[in-house]
RNA sequence: GGUUCCUUAGCCAAGUGGUAAGGCAAUAGACUGCAACUCUGUGAUCGCCAGUUCGAAUCUGGCAGGAACCU
């Protein structure tokens, strides 16, 4: 198995800097696990690698795409694999470093996608019925992803009756596969006690402000409908929909952009604790980075043993 | 000093006699093509004391804290 090194964790702990030295140490390159950092007019608000942070290190899967343009786990899962491909074959341990649970799993996991043209039609017809009839109409057509898929979680009910009107059922899928990494992974996550990642957060969201945050976000809206772009619903750009719309203040936004990426935070822990065997590091002891060195290395010679 | 009003979970807040709506926050969790998305679970005996009543957050009295007005 090719071997690769991950690097997860809540926003805010310091992945991006810790990825940074690792591929310095080890003469590779950075593949982003960031679902919002690929889109280039946002840099700000998604806490984007600058330059000049990035000291020569090579990152992929940044700036890849225009926020008016469509992104999604497939392209992410084919791509970083690509990229994974060619960096083992020059003997490189490729470091994928990101937040985005789904996308790191979809990687790392023996997760299938295949090709689908877009059913616009299929798509309008869904919206049109009721919470009660798509779900009856899926438990007509594939029951039994019904186990995985809450009644009122209407957005995840649409996708399952749309795979299931392509020929490829959600449940009958997941049955195919293993469930196993396909990779060789070392799983480093970084974390701390709640309250200090939470102030760190908060800290955070004060420097893109100062930062210019409102001035990137004024500089992507073109009309208020640029608000229902998927790249807009990020956190640090959708909360400034009801600034410019006059119903909240510049302090009430800052403060909600603090609270959701607070929630955030609590979701990515539940989510790398229960979906990936994660070795944690607490960033507050001295001597963290230097364990997670040693400890690669150690992973490192099993490798060649 | 006097008059009136207020006091329900961390916050906001319904509820005027039959054993406490809801929202936010917090917290726990789910997650296979929008995932920084979407969704699910979890909390109080109603400021304190006494009384009326079969039964009080809801009525009466006292105390405490707060608000407004008057002198």
């Amino acid at each position: 198995m090719e071997k690769i090194i991950l690097i997860v964790g809540p926003t805010g702990v310091g992945k991006t800097s810790l990825s940074i030295q690792l591929a310095k140490k080890f003469d590779t390159e950075i593949i982003s696990g960031d679902s919002m950092q690929v889109y280039r007019e946002m840099s700000v608000g998604t806490a984007k690698v600058t330059p000049e942070e990035m000291q020569g290190v090579k990152h992929h899967l940044i700036d890849y795409c225009s926020y008016k343009d469509d992104f999604n786990v497939m392209i992410f899962q084919k791509e970083a694999r690509k990229i994974i491909h060619e960096l083992v074959k020059q003997h490189k341990i490729p470091i994928i470093c990101g937040g985005t649970g789904l996308y790191i799993k979809s990687l790392y996991y023996d997760y299938e996608f295949n090709d689908e043209e877009k059913d616009e039609d299929f798509e309008a017809f869904l919206k049109s019925r009721s919470e009660d009839e798509c779900w009856n109409m899926l438990r007509i057509v594939d029951p039994a992803s019904l186990e995985k898929i809450h009644k009122n979680n209407r957005k995840r009910i649409e996708r399952a009756l749309m795979r299931a009107h392509m020929g490829n059922k959600k449940s009958e899928a997941e049955e195919r596969q293993n469930h196993q990494p396909v990779f060789d992974a070392f799983v480093i996550g970084l974390t701390a006690d709640r309250d200090y990642i939470y102030q760190r957060i908060d800290e955070r969201v004060d420097v893109m402000m100062n930062h210019h945050l409102l001035e990137e976000v004024s500089s992507l809206i073109t009309s208020m409908d640029d608000f229902k772009l998927q790249s807009l619903q990020g956190i640090g750009y959708k909360e400034w929909e009801a600034y410019f719309k006059k119903e909240a203040t510049v302090e009430e936004t800052v403060a909600l952009i603090k609270k959701n990426s607070r929630n955030f935070a609590k979701r990515q822990y539940t989510w790398f604790n229960h979906q990936m065997n994660v070795h944690w590091y607490d960033i507050t002891q001295e001597d963290f980075r230097k364990q997670i060195e040693q400890d690669l290395e150690e992973w490192r010679k099993e490798i060649i043993c």
